[in-house]
DNA sequence: TGTCGAATTGCAGAAGTCTTCAATTCCGGG
DNA sequence: CCCGGAATTGAAGACTTCTGCAATTCGACA
């Protein structure tokens, strides 16, 4: 596997990793949508989400149209749904799987150091 | 849908936005490996992989534990491997796509501006 | 042709990420 | 107890990304 494609996977994920430029995906998936409408949904300033969309359609996650005289976008494949769905599920793995091993450290051990960052609870940090 | 869940999932994509640790999940999807071994196979600084894998522990997309006398890294969750797929996927069905759209122009049109940058070939910019 | 709203671009300062170096921690064995 | 390799941490400098403002382009329509 050639070095510059971990490069270019980088790069895909990257794209994703901006909560405007999630929030423009997942108001896609329901179809086109234009400008307008997305920008009435996301509360960002035009120009901002004017720029977030053009790294969407950089990467080619995106396609843009013309459409009665409003600019058009849609996701360019419906692969990217997956994308997320999977995203989600990992999201969802991650916070219950720290969550439960939170409420059941709390409930085995009463006295703990309480000011402890959560992050470090579960199984994440071993070497020290 | 609360604002601050797409900051969460912005973050987890962003999390997998680097080649190196890009690389490291996929030697991860065969099963827990050392970091010795990792570093073996990626070709990076031991301090700079280090900060890789604390960015993925971070978010909780990998864990690490002690085995043996060597520090041990794990994808958190299977669900990780989909992730990675769907992003295959979805980085095929884009350059194809526009590979397929550049091959189709050029047999249509023979004397097309030669020096134009391929990404705007596509949809991808229709507002100008 | 002139005007209006829609959307994009250019740019500058603020904020964040990457990489590398040196220093540190950790643990197993002598 | 101290040494040695394994792995991590801290911090600084170079680099990239983000945001908001002002200016511009574009196309529809009178």
């Amino acid at each position: 596997m050639s070095v510059p494609l971990y490069q270019a996977k980088a790069e895909m994920f990257r794209t994703l990793g901006h909560p405007v430029r999630i929030r423009v995906l997942e108001l896609l998936q329901s179809g086109p949508r234009p400008v307008r409408d997305l920008l009435a949904e996301i509360d960002v300033e035009p120009s901002n989400l004017s720029q977030q969309l053009a790294v969407l359609r950089r990467t080619g996650v995106v396609v843009s149209f013309r459409d009665a005289g409003l600019v058009m976008y849609a996701l360019s494949t419906p692969d990217v749904a997956d994308l997320l769905a999977a995203g989600r599920r990992i999201l969802g793995a991650v916070l219950t799987d720290r969550d439960g091993l939170l409420a059941e450290l709390r409930a085995h051990s009463p006295s703990e150091q309480p000011a402890r960052p959560a992050a470090s609870i579960e199984g994440s940090t071993a070497a020290r």
